[in-house]
Order: C-alpha cells, then structure tokens, then sequence
DNA sequence: TATGAATGAGCGTTCATTCAT
DNA sequence: GATGAATGAACGCTCATTCAT
C-alpha cells in the first residue's frame, strides 16, 4: 500500500505506540514513557511532537477516527441502495471494532478525561457520523425503500444497534461468526423501517 | 436516640458523594479528599467505610445499578404485555438517565479502571439486563405479540437505542420532551418486530 | 506472689500487651490499636493511662529494666565471692534474654526513636548497670580474687561479651546448652583477671 | 567531560546524604525528602537510583559496611602477630566508630526495621566478622602466641567488648583519648587468652 | 533534532490522637 | 472511667514535563 519504501515519521510512530499503549493501559494508567519505548523513541521526544499527554491522546484519536469515517464515506459511495449503504455501515463498523478494538475500548473512557474543546469535537464527530446514517435513511426514504419513519429516531436506532455490538466484542466473547449477528440486527431494522 | 428517620449514615452520605464527584471528574481526576468534602466527613472517615479508592468506586457503582434495576424489575411486572413491558423499560432507562446522569457518565469510564473481578461483575451485569430484555421479547413472540424475529437481535437492537440515548442526553443536549424521542425509536423497533 | 487474686489493673494489661506488640514490631511499626486489642480494652483507654505512644513506650521500657535490675540486685547479693556474683550476672542476663528477648530486641531500636529525656535515662540505666558490675570487681580486687585490673576496662569488657550474646540470641541462632557458651566466655574473662 | 576527578555521582550523593539523615532521624524518621535536600537533589531523583526508601537505607548500610571490611582486611594483613592483628582491629573498629558514628548507631536499629533478606544478609555479615576474629585467635593459638582458650568463646568476648564501646562513644561521652580504653581492655583480655 | 536525567506537584493511604457518648 | 468513630497531618511514591547536552 505504501508508495516508496517503509518510512514512517517519527510522528506517525508515537501515533502508533499511543493507539497501542493507550488502549492497552486507558489514558491514565498510560505512561508516557512506555508510548516512547513502545514508540522507539526518546521521552523527551515525544514532547516535540505533541505539547501534552493529552494532546497526544487526543491526536491519536482524531487521527483513528478520521481514517475511519473516509474508509466509511469511500466504501460507502460505492453501494447505490441506502439499504446497502447501511448494511455496508454496519459490517464496516463491525470490521472496525473487531481491527481497532484498542480505539473502541478508550471511545467511552475519553469522554470524561479531556477537555471541553476536545468533547466538543467527539460530540460534534459523533453528530457527524448520526448525520451521515440519518441522510442515508433520508434518502431512503425519498427513493421509495423505506417508509416515512422518522430518520432521527431510526439513526438513533442503527446507530445504538451497531453501538451495542461494542460491549461484547471488545471484551472478546463474541465469538460466533460476524454475519450472524449483523444480519439479524438488520433484518429487525429494516422490517420496521420497509414499506 | 434520634426521632423519625432521614437519618443517614455516614456511608450512605460517602456513597452519595462519591457518586458526584466520580461523575463530575472520572475515576482518576476524583480525589479522595474531594469525595471526603462532598459528604462532609473527614478524609481519614472514606477509609474506616472502604478499603481503598478503587473500592469505594466498586461499591458505589454496585449499590447504584442494583438499585435500578431493583426498580426496573419492580415496575416491569406491573405491566401486562410485552410491548408494554419494553416501553416501560424504555421509559425507566430513560429517567435513570436523567436522574444519573452521573452514573451513566462513568459506567464507560469504568470498564477500564478496575480489576477483573469488577470487569466480571459488570459484563455479568450488563449480561443480565440483556437476557431480561431477551426473555420479554421471547414472551411477546410466545404471547403473538411480535413475529418469530430473532430474539437476541432484537433485544440487541432495543438496548442498543437505548444506549444511544446516552451520548445525547449526558452531554445535556436533548432539551425535546422524552416521549417526543422515545416513541419515535419504539415505533420503529415495533414496526420490525409486529406482525 | 500476688496477694489476692489474679487481678491486673488495666494499667497493667496495657503494659503487657505493649511490651508484646512493640516487640514483635518494633516502635514504628506497632499500632496503638493493636496494643488495645491485645490488652482486650479500647482504643480510649490506653490514652486515659498514657499520655502518647512515645509515653507509653517508655514506662514499658522503664517497667521491664527496673524489674530486671530488682531481680539482678537481690539474686546477686545472695553470692558471696565476685566470681560467684559476676557468674549468677551473666546467667541472670542469659536469662532475661531469653525470657525477654523482645525486650532485649528492642532496646536497641529505642535509642533513635525517643526524646532526650528517655535517652538520658537509658543512658543513666546503663551506667548504673556498668558501676554495678564495675563495683563487683572492685570488691574482687580488695578481697584478692582478681589481680588489680583496670576495672573500667574489665567491666566493659564483661558487659560487652554479655552484650555479644544479644545478636545470636534474640536471632534464636543460638541452639547449644547455655553454660557452654557463657562458661568458655567466663573462664576467659576470669583468666584475664586471675592473679 | 570534567577535568580532574572529586566528581560525585548523584547515586553517591544520595548514599551520604542517606547516611547523614537515616543516622540524625533513625529509618522511620527519616524523611525521603529530607535525603534529598541533604543531598542537594530533588525528592524524584533519590527513586531514579532507589527503589524505595528501605531499599535506599539497605544500600547505604551495605556500602557503609563493605567499606569497613575492606578497610579491615586490608590493614589487618600488615600486621604480623595474632595479637597485633586484634589491636588493629580494636583501633580500626574504634575510627570507624568515630567517624561513622551516624553509622554505628542505626546498626542497632536496622534490625527491626527492615525485610528478612536484609536481616539475612546483616546476620551474615555480622558472622563473617566473627569468624575472621575466631580464625585469627585460632591463628594466635597455632602459633603458640595464645592458650588453648575456647576460640569461639574468645572471640564473642572479643566482639562484645569492642561493642561495649558503642553505647559511651555514640553519645559522645566519651572525651578521654582511645588508648587510655583501649589498652587496658586489651591487657583484660589478653591476659585471659596468654600462656 | 533527539535525548533521558532531573524534577516536584500531587495524591492515596496510614494511624496517633481526640471527644461525644 | 471506658469507648471507638472520626479526624487530618504527614509521608512515600509516581510520572508528566523540562532542559542541558
């Protein structure tokens, strides 16, 4: 995938060791000083990188999320039914938590321990991504696929769906194949939202 | 000695406090000191009711959520059918919300911080509220309230849009009336499940 | 010995269980509450009797030392000749090792940990001891046992070899009959100061 | 980078500053920030070559004392006589005394105070010594300069009388010149061990 | 630019002491 | 007198951050 050969910045390897040490560890019990070693790096070059701890935590976060949601809206174009969309959504999601479970794990602890700015930034991106499902299901809708449910409170409902799959997954007991219970989660929702 | 009751003891008052401020500033930024203020007690008084921090966190959260779903289970049978049963819960989680708008808050947070017997409890927990959802849904189907949908995907989904109310309403965003957003989701999630 | 029954002040057991529980861990280490439970009264009353741990520390240093020199006096005004005398000490004082070890333990620890007063005591308490066994010799000397050693130097000396028999002892090393270690010990001590 | 030598390390720094404060306070005393101060550091510093503040105090006692020995193996090898050799000794033991009184008067406490390995490893120590005074008497006894005295026996008595010096000089009573003791004691107990 | 030795603010916890009962 | 619940000063230790090299 990489276009030259494997070169990595030093940023983008303190990137690295954060998603790893701090999902391992939660922001708190994460010590700079392992994000270097896992890093391969000075401590005190981490700070010429990221001006904080939290910075760099909230750096990682932005970053992971960011890559998330192009991987979402580049996958996504590509299906031309909202139902597809959504299924695409939800599978997309289900591979994400499953690869980024590390990411998955510190999305609920971030939310108390940063800063307005950055909270206003996760609300803002959680907004985002409901905003994106609820234009889906709009669209839907206006195509004929689904009847005129009210789009928020179906967002609300995937959304939630898809967000309950986290708990399980991320503590590793679900062990049975992914589109057994996808499709399912699915069928539940688009029985209710199908004309 | 004293009259009538109101009467509280001094652990109550440190659980009650422990709940504001854990809520307020997550695990790690809550100190011990603060919590000690908050109830009125001396700092040393924390230790002579709990062992440690961490455990004081564990108790508080326990006596919480055993406390709700005390009451869930308590206004749940009261109902007679299964939609009914789940509109109530819907309704429940919704003024538990509300009123613990702090113990949401943490119930993320703490899937990290503790050791994993606290983990064990919590997933046994969350586990058991699931299955008590599941098993309504199963009585709904068995009652022909709701077609043969899968049960485990339906009360994924139902806890899964209740879940979603949290992000909204702990951030104090949702400034609607609760019916105006939880009739709307039943709907939808009815629709996919009735005959 | 004791005139009517069994009947111990609460002074007493408080005394006692000190002098077990700062044994067994040393000045620091021991916990007021601990020497009340040992003494089966509250925590309370041990203030009632002692004005501070360092107070009670010291009355159970002094308590032990002033009975063991009691005993000392009166056993060894019973002997008749120096050598006799010098001989019933360092039994006496194997003795009380063993019997005291906790005691004998701990009074190394209590130099460091008390207040001017209490050293000027102990030190005190040692020089008596010292001239007591200083005056033994000296006798020894006017009646022609000893030849005209220094009797500084002698007692020293005498007190030192008991006192080397503290380390080995109280570290319960010392597994061999008691009058096969303290008689090779008098015998050279006595040579010495043989004419 | 510096020119000559009298460059401290910061870890030798911290051993004296230990020494200094450990031997004014006693173990529980003693503060770690204090150390620090003493030793021109801050308090972080000391755990970035320590572990713990007993691990600080172990190692300090450990050099404290591995110097002495070497300082004693070193001079005693000059002298050619068994009784030359334990003169050495009781002058070199009463210097360093002297000089390390700090030293000499937490050897009493350290036993208490500190982990069984540590206790191990002082008990160790303190039967090497033993033993390196019993083999030069038995040395003396070989080469005819002593009797047939009980070596073990001879050497406690040895010991403890050197330790007799302890208590007086620690407490800085004693202003009289080391010769004027020392000697006189000597004559006691090489008296007892001539033919 | 990169480093890691040095730092000290900050916090969890202990326990001697007090005092209302 | 006797008690033990309540207290808070004190201290060991951590770790994010700095800065001289």
């Amino acid at each position: 995938m990489e276009a030259k050969a494997a070169e990595k910045t030093k940023r983008e390897l303190i990137l690295e060791a954060a998603m790893v040490v701090f999902a391992r560890e939660g922001f708190y019990k994460a010590k700079v000083e392992d994000i270097a070693i896992e890093a391969g790096v000075g401590k005190g070059t981490v700070y010429e990188y990221f001006s904080s701890k939290a910075e760099l935590f909230k750096e990682m976060f932005k970053e992971g999320m960011e890559k998330f949601i192009r991987t979402l809206h580049g996958e996504v174009i590509q299906a031309s039914t909202a139902r597809e969309k959504l299924k695409k959504i939800a599978y997309l999601h289900y591979d994400f938590i499953m690869k980024n479970r590390d990411l998955a794990k510190i999305t609920m602890e971030s939310q108390n321990q940063c800063d307005d700015d950055f909270r206003k930034w996760l609300f803002g991106f959680q907004n985002q991504k409901m905003d994106f499902i609820k234009s889906i299901i709009e669209e839907g809708i206006a195509k004929g696929e689904f009847r005129q449910v009210d789009s928020r409170a179906a967002s609300l409902a995937f959304t939630g769906a898809m967000g309950s799959l986290f708990a399980p997954v991320t503590f590793g007991k679900l062990d049975i194949k992914p589109e057994e219970i996808i499709e399912p989660i699915l069928k539940v929702l688009f029985e209710g939202m199908s004309k």
